[in-house]
DNA sequence: TTGTAAGCGTTATCAA
DNA sequence: TTGATAACGCTTACAA
């Protein structure tokens, strides 16, 4: 337990404590050999500043919140890449699950940003989608950074990756594949990042000059997607790909598909949309779409404490790109 | 945001800010009237106490640590079952993924524990389990709880889960559906929970008279399990069904059996063990035990927050009971 | 049952 | 380039 304070290593370095206080946060009006000093006492002392002490003093909390769904499959992935930036960065993160969309969602995330637990706030989709939260946010005055938000939006203080471009390059894939009657399976109206996967298919087709089938639509949810596997392989003529605005919809196709007798890839080609852990793990495996979760969560904390120390500083976005990931559930078109 | 400080509400209330403390802190020596008052100008200040000041006048931080495996396909529910209570008893969470297992973890968290950040740690295995955690912990008086440590182990402090008997279940049902050659698969050493779901298939096996056939070994991920269904799938006699240590490599165990052109259940039948995301999107779902991890990770953070409150307090141990989940990978043997 | 006064260990102000 | 000293907003003795 590291007991020594502030002025202990004051007293041993000789120097007064607003000295140490500079060295420790890197301020520029100290002289290098008095630095050297007080470096030295803080490492024979094993001292560390008390995070409390700093917290009251500094009116800032050195803590983060993440805003996400509960048992979204890519939380895991985001705060890794967000602690380990905080980490670097000698912040802390507060995690933020959302049980459920609204209309509770908005007073929950109020209640955090008022709280002055945090420094700033990340979000994810479909949270981050919630309408309102970003107006109210910026209201609040409270810094904050959108993750994973599609690269067209052009939303200020956010993170994204090419959706739609790389849904166009499924498309693209399964065409060379030989395939014509492509079907999408579209995700929640209320998750924005869907829409643009949904255009991206749209492009493809186009650009293959095939005709899109129309979409069915589901909830995003495993269930939705053996329901739309279900009415996809009713369909006459039968769809030869079905491409799903995520995988866990992409696993419910697989699941109609072998309710239903009909081999995959053989019969059909199964796309999905995320590479969560299940992709590689459903058999077949799934054809997906991998996004850098990580790298982008990194950033994105990158992105906020910079806002953090610099409330004033202008808009900035990032978009990082995704790349296919060809496994097992996509193959030629029947004959 | 809630300017108004501690001497705000005791001015508004006519008392002293000693008063407020108490009525904030829930102490008894206040008259209900008093009481009343202050509750009146905290609401109408809409007053909320600074953590920061709290923590550090108070000596505490309260903020608790959770440790545990990161990517662990169980992260999510335990954190959400911590998170609830922390929240309950106006405790905070900062989240501790660990990368590797060793030796580097070990460092990683005796310098968690020594940093002064958290009351008291969480922690779950694997890294639970790696030798010499919970006397580090213990030496350096840092209250600790560890989840689903197996019930067998009359750990203190630990909150666990009927393991043994539940694995026995399985081989039961399985017996139950005419199985006779039931194949076990053991995850890795180091996880000690493993070793009595082993005990609990070697109990079934006996009661129900039958010889237990030499386990086959993994490591807890997917391809292990892959690997250890291409090899059941050559034994001669082939089992008929084959129980894993948990559901990863009973998803490999499938995707094996996919790949040998092994339809299951009808000609094996495959079981797993803790009912991940994935068991259900699986095709066929899998056959599998549901833990109550959300209750159980309450309970251990109820156990924390009573031992951080008071060091000085016994050992204290609880089982919560899991259930098997029936699904379609397990079915009658083949005749 | 209530209040006074002294910290807690930093950062911020302003003078030296 | 450095240092006294005053916040910061609470909890904890200790009195009353």
């Amino acid at each position: 337990m590291s007991t020594a304070t502030i002025d202990d290593v004051a007293r041993r370095a000789g120097v007064s404590i607003k000295t140490v206080s500079r060295v420790l946060n890197g301020e520029p009006l100290v002289r290098d050999s008095t630095r050297e000093k007080v470096r030295v006492a803080i490492r024979e002392l094993g001292y560390r500043p008390n995070a409390s002490a700093r917290r009251l003093a500094g009116k800032r909390t050195y803590l983060l919140g993440l805003v996400y769904q509960q048992n979204s499959s890519y939380a895991s992935r985001v705060q890794s890449g967000v602690l380990e930036a905080c980490h670097d960065h000698h912040y802390e993160l507060l995690i933020h699950p959302c049980r459920q969309l609204s209309p509770d969602a908005l007073d929950d995330i109020r209640e955090l940003a008022e709280s002055g637990r945090v420094d700033g706030l990340l979000m994810t989709p479909p949270v981050s989608d919630i309408a309102g939260v970003r107006e109210l946010l910026e209201e609040l005055r409270i810094p904050n950074v959108v993750l994973s938000r599609v690269a067209e939006d052009h939303a200020p203080w956010s993170v994204g990756t090419n959706d739609r471009d790389i849904s166009r390059a499924i498309v693209e894939h399964l065409v060379e594949q030989g395939h014509r009657r492509i079907l999408y399976v579209r995700g929640h109206p209320d998750h924005k990042a869907m829409a643009n996967r949904y255009q991206g298919y749209l492009d493809g087709m186009a650009a293959a000059g095939l005709e899109a089938l129309p979409p069915l639509r589901g909830d995003n949810a495993f269930e939705s997607g053996r329901q739309c596997g279900a009415q996809a392989l009713a369909q006459s003529p039968r769809p030869t790909a079905v491409v799903c605005a995520n995988d866990h919809m992409a696993a419910g196709v697989i699941r109609a598909a072998y309710e239903a007798g009909v081999t995959v890839p053989d019969e059909l080609s199964v796309a999905g949309f995320d590479d969560i852990p299940l992709a590689g793990q459903l058999s077949p495996g799934l054809t997906t779409v991998r996004q850098p979760m990580e790298r982008m969560a990194g950033t994105a904390t990158e992105l906020l404490i910079e806002r953090v120390r610099n409330p004033g500083l202008e808009d900035n976005a990032r978009i990082l790109e995704s790349r296919l990931v060809l496994r097992d559930s996509t193959g030629p078109a029947p004959t």
